[in-house]
DNA sequence: GTGGTCTAGACCACA
DNA sequence: GTGGTCTAGACCACC
């Protein structure tokens, strides 16, 4: 499992890893009921602590994306497809909801959101 | 200058001042060249520390809607209404784009994303 | 004797083990004196190792659902119907008690929790 | 704010913490809106590390509990009476449907269950 | 002062 | 070997 850590990012280490399994097992990368390494294993590989990864794998348990038994290690939840789309579109509604807010705060009008968002999407058409 | 603090607000202290200040000089409450009131003053009013309202308007300063002249006092940039506009919508841009490069890593379409972002504006106005 | 382990599931292996023995002493599927499979039988039907299937016997053999006789082998104990009610309604009680005391911790009234507890089990039949 | 801690409760002593600050908050020990002890004040108080307090806070912050702000201090949330009525009810739920787990698992069918209890609300009448 | 993150290392339960 | 809990102590951002 790749996965790389930036210490220009501003999210926490714990974050960073969390958010980078979680888009490999929504993009296919990591199968359902695939083991995990060992939160020891990817400490030392991503030379960080024990916790950081522990924490990490402990927010994505929370949220459904895999799950820990003790004694025989970490595994990629089973999820069938259609549920995947359910949490890709959830995760992608937060995200998009987050950048209007700012948006908002910056004084702009949903009128003229929608309208950079189209422009967005026309540029990269062209 | 009326502003609002809320302890409940996610965001910390200096930045909802800032936001708020930021939001008044782009929607013309504060005039262009308008004093702001002093930091002592503001503290007080706002029942924060001196300390919060300087880290607000050494913000404000740095990303240019104010400017602070020893001896004389604070205040809103002279930006005319065009310039104004021009900044907010290069503000907005970057974050909407920002958000959609994270949807696409995702998995999402064009046209996915451009769905959840119509549906979003729906509930808002719903 | 058939046993299904399951790595999905909360409890650790060795309870699942455990607790499926019980539950066919109790409803008679294992006779009284009936022998078990050897540990290492069972360990190896299981797919699992020998100190998981021991703690599980371990544990079985302390409530009094089985004993063992070196040499011989491990057999359920020789309990009569009503003695088996008996354990299983102890238990039981001892358990809804406790739950019982919770929600009374919580500041819910007796006929709360009766109108709750009613729910859950209309729920269970719809 | 008082709380017990005990070496020979089954629970990690950050649950503990969490479940007892959880019910003063339900039965209104602690008032909506009230500062709680910082992480590092409650942690000498219960001679406990200051991260054993830190992840009982965030267990109660992320059910919504309380809310926490850097800087500022930990807060009561400010809960409506009704919307704690609805925690405890969802609360009570839990606990009690985690025990009818439980009956069941031990071979006992929904009716006795069901008489069990009742004879339980009986016997504290009488 | 407050909370937020992270480290290095320990001990326990489970397999 | 695995994960689960906990400690003591550090540095940072915020007030």
């Amino acid at each position: 499992m790749y996965i790389h850590l930036s210490q220009e990012d501003i999210r926490p280490l714990y974050q960073q890893i969390a958010d980078q399994i979680k888009v490999q097992i929504m993009d296919g990368t990591i199968a359902p009921g695939q083991e995990l390494p060992s939160i020891r294993q990817l400490a030392q590989q991503l030379l960080t602590s024990v916790i950081t990864v522990k924490r990490a794998y402990d927010d994505l348990e929370r949220e459904g994306y895999i799950y820990t038994r003790q004694g025989l290690g970490t595994f990629a939840a089973r999820i069938s497809a259609p549920q995947l789309d359910d949490m890709r579109h959830k995760q992608a509604e937060e995200i998009l909801s987050e950048a209007v807010e700012k948006c908002r705060a910056l004084g702009l009008k949903g009128e003229e959101i929608l309208g950079l968002i189209k422009e967005l999407f026309k540029e990269d058409k062209g």
